[in-house]
RNA sequence: AGGCCAGUAGCUCAGUAGGACAGAGCGUUAGAUUCCUAAUCUGAAGGUCGCCGGUUCGAUCCCGGCCUGGCCUACCA
């Protein structure tokens, strides 16, 4: 039982008895208290209430202090302030709670996606070009929701739905029979794909014959030309391979990986599907959903060459998607410049009758969707962005993912070292692999996904202060401690007696109890620096016990105790941190 | 021009059911290691929460207006 929502109850129960007013009228919300010498836990709720009731918020809370005794586990009610309820829960029931969460399946957190599906579209890369750090974000946050909806019982199906279909690939066509040497093809890879794709691109803006010829490879592609297939098949492979390697890297991976052209069959009954519906006219040549009436600029669906675009893919994939998943949401993670791009199709989608969006505006997605049609949802973050300006090929200043990641790992690696020498090499360099790669992801996932980021080398590597590898060495520390204990022999299992005597033991069983709720928050309002932000706290509060709380060297009782809740901590910090996708090395 | 997002400490950022003195990290500064990992901890200094109005017992938060910055606005995704 949420501890919380057993607050909520009985408070909600005094209120009615306080007040005389019907329970289902009423709406009681215990949160934690905002500061520890105000109690517990808090209510807020009498002060709304005074305006309904006419009578002074004080008096209410007073009179619903005094309206029934006090349960066992409530130690002290207290009115403050213009009518503030400060609760003091009992240490007893407190240390019950925490037990009991600790013994709970996954750390209590709710199984509250049982039987639903939710489909998540993220990292989605563009074929036959490296990936650089503006597809960190994407990447790392939809990885964190993935692995937050898993948890909480939802059957996620992560896809990856890779630009693999654009008009880019006449010119890299003609690039690859044009640039590159015998041996160059014999062992393509995606940088021989990307220099090509460069030289290719700027020939086509100087020679317009060159032009012609990328566009008509481009159509030979998408009737099916066997050899331009093969050769197209080759960028694609590849690609894959590379990006995969970077995938393992970082701990990430897929069910499906629909790229745009696992679509194409399906795009001309898509948009005679529009067309049926009248939703389609001709415009200036092309075909176009107006939708100003929804207050938006007309969307193109098929341009006036004959060519499909984006809205046509993503709508088709919608399509597909529901038939064959039925899911209830459909996530989207990309960068906010194509917001209006979203709720163009979504609009279209709704208007065709095969999904609903979330209202703009609407407070939360977690209103029950009015309809059994999926939700579908842009989950959308700031762009990252240098100091001096966008990234762009052709300043030449975009930083390759893997030249990131490199970097933050050999900063690790000469900490590791200086720390660790006895460790062998291959060990510090595990180490500073789960470092450095835990504090790259960290940096992202800890800020607002709508803030937009410069990038700084020191920005995203910070190894100390709120950073991944702060929580990380918590956690390590944690463990060195049981695992000391172990050796001594002493009991740091579920039978010692939890108390909880000094102020941060029970600050520490406190911030335990909101585990799951910061799990459930961060998934439902699709931002895992809620969670990011839970587990930095958490370890704040362990790093001050372990420093001011002799563990080993207190008498048995109390040894057992504390490292029965170090044990609780370090299953909160491990299991949080891994659905940030962040490894936990048991030693740093 | 219209739309979206943002403006919080010197810097980078948290703070979404409106609540008690606005919080972290970095940096500055004073301390802590005969003791379980100092990638740590304790303290100090540092704020008209962009500006003006409104709603409210109460606004960083909600509403309106303005200023500043970023992005988007028909055939790239």
């Amino acid at each position: 039982m949420n501890t919380e929502q057993q607050l909520s109850d009985w408070l909600k129960s005094a209120f009615v008895a306080a007040c005389g007013v019907e329970a289902s009228s009423l709406s009681i919300r215990v949160t934690p208290a905002t500061d520890t010498k105000f109690g517990d836990f808090q209510c807020n709720d009498a002060m709304p209430l005074a305006k309904l009731l006419k009578k002074p918020p004080r008096a209410i809370a007073e009179a619903v202090v005094k309206a029934l005794p006090l349960p066992s586990f409530i130690q002290k009610l207290e009115v403050a302030g213009p009518g503030f309820i400060n609760v003091t829960v009992s240490i007893e029931w407190l240390a019950e709670a925490a037990c009991a969460l600790a013994a709970a399946p996954r750390f209590g957190i709710p199984d509250e996606g049982q039987g639903k599906t939710v489909i998540i579209d993220y990292s989605s890369p563009n074929a036959a070009k490296a990936m650089h750090i503006g597809h960190i974000r994407s990447t790392v946050i939809g990885n964190a929701l993935d692995r937050m909806y898993r948890a909480l019982g939802y059957r996620v199906i992560a896809d990856n739905h890779l630009g693999d279909w654009g008009t880019q690939f006449g010119k890299l066509i003609m690039g690859y029979r044009a640039f590159l040497t015998d041996e160059e093809r014999a062992n393509l890879t995606v940088e021989l794909l990307e220099r090509v794709y460069v030289q290719s691109h700027n020939l086509t803006e100087e020679d317009p014959a060159w032009l012609d010829s990328c566009k008509a490879e481009l159509v030979k592609l998408q009737q099916g030309d066997a050899e331009n297939r093969a050769i197209w098949q080759r960028f694609i492979t590849i690609s894959l391979e590379e990006f995969n390697r970077i995938y393992t890297r970082l701990d990430v991976s897929f069910d499906l990986y629909r790229g745009e052209s696992f679509y194409n069959d399906i795009l001309p009954e898509t948009i005679s599907l529009l067309q049926e519906k009248g939703l389609a006219v001709v415009s200036e040549g092309a075909l176009v959903v107006n939708l100003e009436a929804d207050g938006m600029p007309v969307c193109i669906v098929r341009k006036s060459d004959g060519g499909f675009n984006y809205a046509a893919t993503d709508i088709a994939t919608v399509r597909n998607r529901v038939a064959e998943f039925n899911p209830d949401r459909v996530v989207y993670v990309t960068d906010d410049r194509q917001q209006l791009h979203f709720k163009q199709f979504f609009k279209i989608c709704e208007k065709i009758g095969i999904a609903t969006s979330s209202r703009p505006g609407a407070t939360s997605s977690l209103l029950p969707s009015p309809s059994s049609l999926p939700l579908l949802e842009h989950v959308c973050f700031g762009l990252m962005r240098l100091p001096e300006g966008t990234f762009s090929t052709r300043q030449g200043n975009v930083i390759k993912l893997d030249a990131l990641l490199d970097e933050a790992v050999s900063r690790a690696l000469k900490i590791v070292q200086e720390s660790n020498p006895a460790m062998t090499e291959t060990e510090q360099r595990e180490l500073a692999e789960a470092i450095g790669l835990g504090a790259i992801k960290y940096a992202d996932l800890s800020h607002d996904r709508q803030t937009l980021i410069v990038f700084t080398w020191e920005k995203a590597l910070a190894l100390d202060g709120n950073s991944g590898p702060y929580l990380q060495y918590a956690y390590a520390r944690v463990c060195s401690l049981i695992d000391k204990a172990a050796e001594q022999g002493a009991n740091a299992g579920q039978a010692a007696k939890l108390r909880l005597d000094t102020p941060l033991e029970k600050e520490l069983a406190l911030k335990l109890l909101q585990f799951p709720s910061a799990v459930s928050r961060a998934a439902e309002l699709y931002r895992p620096n809620v969670l990011a932000d839970y587990l930095y706290s958490l370890s704040q509060t362990y790093s001050s016990f372990y420093q001011q709380s002799p563990v080993l060297k207190s008498e048995p009782e109390i040894r057992d105790s504390r490292l029965r809740l170090c044990a609780m901590v370090a299953q909160a910090l491990n299991q949080g941190l891994t659905l940030l996708g962040i490894r936990t090395p048991r030693r740093i």
